[in-house]
DNA sequence: CGATTGACGTACG
DNA sequence: TCGTACGCCAATC
């Protein structure tokens, strides 16, 4: 059974997904991507994100990251600083705009979430 | 309407 | 291991 209001779109799932990550964790476009069945599409999350900032509901775009651990948004927060300052303030240890620990802070959409759900 | 860019990732050399 | 090339799809110029 599936809600109506589910928004196919492919934006509409990542800021779905973007707002499940828990605080004090991070995740990668490609994972949120290839949770999406659109591994490839990597960039279109990114892309989403960029839209994010205007919607309503609050989304923790900065807990989205590249695969390499580093804040490559951080320049569409309004304030390059305010991406790893949210970051930190989660208790997320960044330094040089990458995430230490980010193997260990990793949340995996498909694992956390479940691949059945 | 066509070409370029973009918050990425993978493939290839 | 590092550097370069390509693909993804949508928005912008």
């Amino acid at each position: 059974m599936k809600k109506k209001t589910e928004g196919d779109s492919f934006f509409q799932k990542v800021y779905q997904v973007a707002r499940l990550i828990p605080y004090g964790r991070v995740t990668t476009y490609g994972a949120i991507a290839k949770y999406l069945g659109t591994a490839g599409s990597s960039r279109m999350v990114g892309w989403a994100m960029n839209g994010a900032s205007h919607l309503e509901d609050a989304v923790p775009a900065h807990r989205v990251i590249n695969r390499n651990g580093l804040l490559t948004g951080k320049h569409h927060f309004g304030s390059p600083d305010l991406m790893q300052a949210l970051l930190e303030n989660e208790g997320i240890e960044v330094i040089d705009d990458k995430v230490q620990d980010f193997k260990k802070l990793f949340w995996d959409p498909e694992i956390e979430l479940g691949i059945r759900n």
